[in-house]
RNA sequence: UGAGAUCCUUGCUUUUGCGAAGAUUUGGAGGAAAGUCCGAACACCAUAGUGCAACAUAAUGGUUAAUGGCCAUCGGUCGUGAGAUCAGGAAAAGUGCAACAGAAAGAAUGUACAGGUCAUGCUGUAGUGAAACCAGGUAAACUCUAUGUGGUGCAAUGUCAUGUAUACCAAUGUUUGCUUGUCCGCCGUUUGUAUUUAACAGAUGGUGGCAGGCGGGAGGGCGGCACGCUCGAUUGUUGGAGGGUAGGCAGCUAAAGUGUGCUGGUAACAGUACGCUCAGAUAAAUGAUAAGGGCCAUGCCAAGGCGUGGUACAGAAUUCGGCUUAUAGAUUUACUUAUUUA
RNA sequence: GGCUCCAUAGUUCAAGGGAUAGAAUAAAAGUUUCCUAAACUUUAGAUUCAGGUUCGAAUCCUGAUGGAGUCA
């Protein structure tokens, strides 16, 4: 099972994020909020996934990192389970919508829903 | 009150290190990394000169790459004291300001009482006020004196690749005067050759062009302003629409570095010997979880165990030296005061 | 990350160093009306915080806090 997060699946091209941001479709889980776009890249992964948290909420940068290293983890220790070898390519944006902190568990529990929300919105027949 | 300090261990995972992958090993946030308040390094832009303005600092000596920082001393203020704190030059260059109260607030003198004189605020006291004649107060009012200051900041700057356009449209302003010429064109008059007309050559006048000179010139530049200098019709200003903005590399981390000891100095600090290498990311790493141990508070049993809770402020972004602010707990030393005891 | 600016009633703005800090609007109470609105009367309400200079500070100076803007 592979938990590793590389550089080379971090979203880091500005262009790329602008064009997610500008076309992207998004799926909610309090409160974490999912961003993707389907797109194609060079670098042999399937998906890119960058984490964000808004600095309104949280003005502390201590704070707003601790946040961002939960995802990360939670995303890290989760994303084997839901994806596999699909041909498509994807960029992701998670962001932490909510206003108060939480602990691992529950961000990790909420990452679970997320994801499986992201992939019942897939399977549906696009209209 | 001052100095000083800022929890630890293990396995798993992440990140970094080489062209890539795997394994192993090694390293990985701070005393404030924060605020951006001072001072520098470094880089780019500007820079003929003069004057003015603006800003900063302000006892004396030292320290440092430098400072408005720091150290020592003198003086003022506060405190019983150990100590703390101070933008701490000039009011005898000039201008201004002083509500209320008070006769009067810098211009001069008035009331009551007492004293004194030939006579008079001539002297004292009272009364108002922060201040009442004293070369008064106020310069964190203008000012003066002394000293200093070009600007912008690593999103600086360079470079690779890609692309390329002092382009386009509209409005508006300006596009001028005199003079010179072995120069050129056009028109007229006249002379000669010729004479049927035409044509050719010369002289002269007018007009236009070109070139040069002198002046004028909207406006631009010299990045606070003026003088001054300079550019100036191949143009100035304003608006519209459009292009560009991605990315890689360098700058980037071994340095005014840091630990311990010794020497000099009251000290800040300096010198020296031996050792150490201690983050360089860029939608931005330094984390999650579990177990154990420190430390603090507390409860139970009862004398070393068990349980519960707490363990701060806070996260590098070019780099240093200071200042300021936030901060749980632990430790050491010196001194002061109060109480108690002797 | 660097740089620049701002802060006065709930809101929008005033106020030459002289303290009772003003105006509009919003709020509350009352008058008027069968009721509401409008109108009228009255009331309460603030200098972001901490120091300093000064006889006296919203104003001058220093520091902090909060907010806004800007960079190619």
């Amino acid at each position: 099972m592979d938990q590793s997060y590389k550089k080379i699946e971090k979203l880091k091209s500005q262009k790329l994020i602008e064009k997610l941001f500008s076309e992207g479709n998004s799926v909610v889980a309090y409160p974490l909020r999912l961003v993707y776009l389907q797109t194609s890249f060079e670098d042999p992964v399937q998906i890119k996934t960058g984490v964000s948290v808004s600095k309104r909420n949280f003005k502390k940068a201590v704070h707003r990192n601790r946040i961002k290293r939960l995802m990360r983890e939670a995303y890290r220790l989760n994303k084997s389970r839901y994806f596999n070898n699909s041909p498509e390519q994807y960029a992701f944006m998670i962001l932490y919508i909510g206003k108060t902190q939480t602990d691992f568990e529950t961000i990790s529990k909420k990452m679970n829903t997320l994801m499986a929300a992201f992939l019942k919105q897939q399977s549906l027949p696009k209209p």
